[in-house]
DNA sequence: TTCATGACGAGGT
DNA sequence: AACCTCGCCATGA
């Protein structure tokens, strides 16, 4: 299993306007004690072309505003899709937070079965 | 091969 | 709330 694909994959389909934690990500790959290596390969931009700013850790903080352009940038993203960010660069995930439905899992899993991925 | 390093997360004080 | 400690695990030196 490519896990870097599958991160991908999973982080261009969470909606505009919402936040994403590690860990809901590495859940949804099939890695569930993977959350460091989904920070890792964002990070390294293994994941290839996504919506980097909407992945925040389970707290809602946005911790890897620093590994941006700007370390502003992060939040400047958010804010521009309607996400509110606190002072305290935080998110709340009560509001924000990307709410995973089953078939939504399942969706994924099949996907990457299909896929070989 | 061993060792330190994290965009992490859960639990405990 | 603010810390601290562990467990986790793919990298890279």
């Amino acid at each position: 299993m490519d896990f870097y694909k599958r991160v991908g994959i999973v982080c261009n389909a969470i909606p505009e306007g919402r936040a994403a934690s590690y860990g809901q990500i590495a859940l949804l790959c099939g890695k569930p004690r993977n959350a460091r290596q989904v920070g890792y390969c964002l990070n390294r931009g293994r994941a290839g072309k996504v919506p980097a700013h909407r992945v925040v850790n389970s707290q809602g903080y946005l911790t890897g505003a620093g590994s941006f352009e700007h370390p502003d940038m992060q939040r400047m993203l958010l804010e521009a899709e309607g996400v509110q960010v606190s002072p305290d660069m935080r998110v709340d995930m009560g509001q924000f937070g990307w709410k995973n439905t089953l078939e939504e899992a399942l969706a994924l899993r099949a996907r990457f079965e299909r896929e070989g991925i």
